[in-house]
DNA sequence: ATGTCTTTGTGAACGCGTGCACAAAGATAG
DNA sequence: CTATCTTTGTGCACGCGTTCACAAAGACAT
């Protein structure tokens, strides 16, 4: 998973757990989804189901929010997305832009779920002379030289790293200089922030060994002779000096 | 330091708490870096800034693998990297299957990143007869048809899921059937799996509206006329009955 | 051998998140 | 209006993860 920036002092007693504000994304498709079947209300059983966590666990989390249900019938679906789309700032659009147009850079701004999500592609950025101007996903490509003017212009919160890892730190620095506050990282690298700006990041490496330790475990259950924890013999040939 | 004698046999082994498994890829990723630069030993501190982590959490994340480092010196960079990878499991290489072979699936297929950290594509999978044959990254896509015989005749264990929301639980149900029993899902949808089974999730969108709530709270900080919890008024014209 | 200095490994305290279990709220029926 | 039934909202206990702080381990110098 992604991490964030926590120094937040605990001042706030208005402030949402982060774990809520996490699951509140998980609860919002959900509804989504039952809204556009024109269910209208919901338990906090059924909805806890379709969003794949405990009811117990959603209705706390609700409470954080507020009294939005009804005792003996469950929770107005319209109205629930509504509270949480609120909360969670979408009911104004976001513009985002992408740095880094190559693989997963193209993939992301071909992908059609961030419009209908609440943001906005606003540009897309790279610092490939020969990418500039050639169009992807509708939208020309524009050179690493206007970054800040794009930031600046579109009033840019919001930027999306998916240039190598060597270039990563730079690109944020440039980004949080120009004005943009929340990163979202796909370089497989730590990015060093200063307060105020929030990091999230996807490594997908790091979601591939945290399954193959327990793919591991799960084959070394019966035999335990793949990783067997004898005195030396399965060291390698370098040893410490 | 310590020599190969004090190699201890590590008897809590059972148990790593799962936080510290995730932290783990993040160690190993630093680890290499200043293995590739020859630096032979590093301190917590050193490790731990390089891994963006508290380096009191890294001593106590290593100290569940066991005593590897040596009091007033640090950790040998080498003899870590090996311990950390076995724990992983990437002692091994992992053959995994891609299925859903569209925009993000190509860009999965043409990330380089797997190889070098023990996972091998080993087939790209796609319901589409048109892209049958056609070779991306290298590697021939392969209709869905033979998903099952893809699975069996190369052992895998681990799938990766990147197709429509709508087709995710039915892929899902496939490969696990077929003998998959780790599932990396970037499908905007939760998957239904039995015991053994473990999943894990890349959600975009999720994370960027995780980002918007924070840059929410950060704009409404000095006027706080956005997210204002007063009694009605800012609802939509839909009412709970 | 003795002393100093650095850094590990971990006990203990603390805070957050989770899930149980139930009283209270409100709908619904008679 | 009273009774019954459903489902929310939450107090509470528990377990996990984080962080502090320090004794002990070992390197290194003399
Ligand atoms: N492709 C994947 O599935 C995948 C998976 C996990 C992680 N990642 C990571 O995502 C990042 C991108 O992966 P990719 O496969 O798209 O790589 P890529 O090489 O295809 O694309 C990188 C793009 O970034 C551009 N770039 C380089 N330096 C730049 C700079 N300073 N400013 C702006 N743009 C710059 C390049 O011109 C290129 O177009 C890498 O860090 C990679 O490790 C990719
Ligand atoms: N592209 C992104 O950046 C991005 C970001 C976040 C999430 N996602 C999610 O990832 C998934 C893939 O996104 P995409 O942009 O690559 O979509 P896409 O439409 O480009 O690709 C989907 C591919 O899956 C194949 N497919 C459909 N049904 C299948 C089945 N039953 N078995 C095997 N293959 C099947 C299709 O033929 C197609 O090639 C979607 O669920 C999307 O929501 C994508």
């Amino acid at each position: 998973m992604a991490t964030g920036r926590n120094h937040r002092p605990a001042t706030r007693s208005r402030g949402i757990p982060e774990a809520t504000v996490a699951r509140l994304p998980l609860y919002l498709r959900a509804l989504t989804a039952l809204s556009e079947r024109s269910v209208p209300t919901v338990s906090s059983e059924e909805l806890a189901a379709a969003a794949g966590v405990n009811s117990a666990k959603l209705r706390k989390d609700f409470s954080y929010l507020g009294s939005y249900g009804t005792r003996g019938v469950g929770y107005d679906v319209e109205y629930l997305v509504y509270q949480i789309s609120r909360e969670l700032g979408l009911t104004q659009d976001w513009p985002v832009v992408i740095v880094g147009i190559g693989n997963l850079g193209a993939a992301l701004a071909n992908y059609g779920g961030f419009a209908s999500r609440g943001f906005r592609v606003a540009a897309l950025i790279d610092a490939d002379p020969a990418m500039a101007g050639r169009p992807v996903a509708g939208i020309p490509v524009q050179h690493t030289d206007e970054l800040e003017k794009i930031i600046t212009d579109n009033g840019v919160s919001i930027g999306v790293i998916s240039t190598p890892a060597g270039a990563a730190q730079q690109v944020c620095e440039r980004l949080i200089a120009a004005g943009v506050t929340s990163i979202l990282n796909f370089a497989p690298t730590v990015l060093n922030v200063p307060d105020g700006v929030d990091v999230r990041k996807v490594d997908l490496s790091i979601e591939l060994q945290i399954l193959a330790f327990h793919e591991q475990r799960k084959s070394g259950e019966d035999s335990e002779g793949t990783a067997r924890k004898g005195p030396d013999g399965d060291m390698p040939a370098v040893m410490p000096a």
